[in-house]
DNA sequence: CTCCCGATAT
DNA sequence: ATATCAGGAG
């Protein structure tokens, strides 16, 4: 990833004057919403997320409650959110520790937050960045890994690879905008099946244009 | 690598 | 019909 390094200040400071505005589109009020928000999160759109917390979190209002839920209960409230079951256990499961190991409380550091069942790096990279505003890391997921595959910022597709290449070179103090930023233009221009290289502000910073677009005019 | 899994766009 | 959506565990 050679190229990568001269792109990654261009790419940084057009994503960001064009997506400072937007943050997070899940909805949270505590660090325990957004921990079970991310994990609801996983092969969902956030959209369908946001339809189901309200009422979730007004039932559920700390990890104590999460704990003792009743798991089919839990289950079917979630459903609509796909993979039901994994994320009922893990929400259960990971409350179930903040409360035995941690008092009750999400913890605020990634090597406590990687102890939680259910919940890797890019969760913990989330309720980080979202919840205490720190960055030990940069959070992939498949809008990111796909950018950074595209953009030639990253050849891998494990996403803990992918994170690696990222945090060699995008520089510290961008990390904690990194992911929503990548996220927000990964939906609204960049999406998976048709990417709209034509209206893309970094196209001329891209190596995957012209193949998506051989006679797209790299000018923004 | 496979499995978990409903909702939506194409 | 199929791909994709703020993934993680076995």
């Amino acid at each position: 990833m050679k190229g990568a390094k001269k792109r990654i200040g261009g790419i940084i400071k057009i994503l960001r004057k064009n997506y400072s505005h937007s943050r997070t589109a899940l909805q949270f009020e505590t660090p325990l919403q957004i921990l079970v928000s991310t994990i609801l999160s996983a092969q969902c759109t956030d959209e369908k997320v946001n339809e189901i917390i309200p009422s979730l979190f007004r039932k559920y209002r700390n990890a104590k409650d999460f704990a003792s839920a009743d798991k089919e209960k839990l289950e079917e409230e979630i459903r609509s959110t796909g993979f039901f079951r994994n994320k009922a256990r893990s929400i259960i499961n990971a409350s179930k520790k903040i409360v035995d190991d941690f008092e009750g409380v999400v913890p605020e550091k990634m090597e406590d937050l990687l102890k939680l069942p259910g919940v890797a790096r890019k969760t913990a990279n989330i309720v980080l960045s979202s919840a205490f505003r720190k960055a030990e890391g940069i959070a992939v997921d498949t809008h990111v890994r796909r950018l950074a595959q595209r953009l030639g910022l990253s050849k891998e597709k494990d996403p803990d690879k992918v994170e690696r290449d990222l945090m060699s070179f995008v520089p510290k103090k961008e990390w904690l905008d990194f992911n929503y930023m990548l996220v927000n233009h990964g939906r609204k221009v960049c999406q998976a099946r048709k990417p709209n290289c034509p209206s893309c502000v970094i196209s001329h910073l891209c190596p995957s244009a012209e193949d998506f677009y051989p006679d797209i005019k790299l000018n923004p």
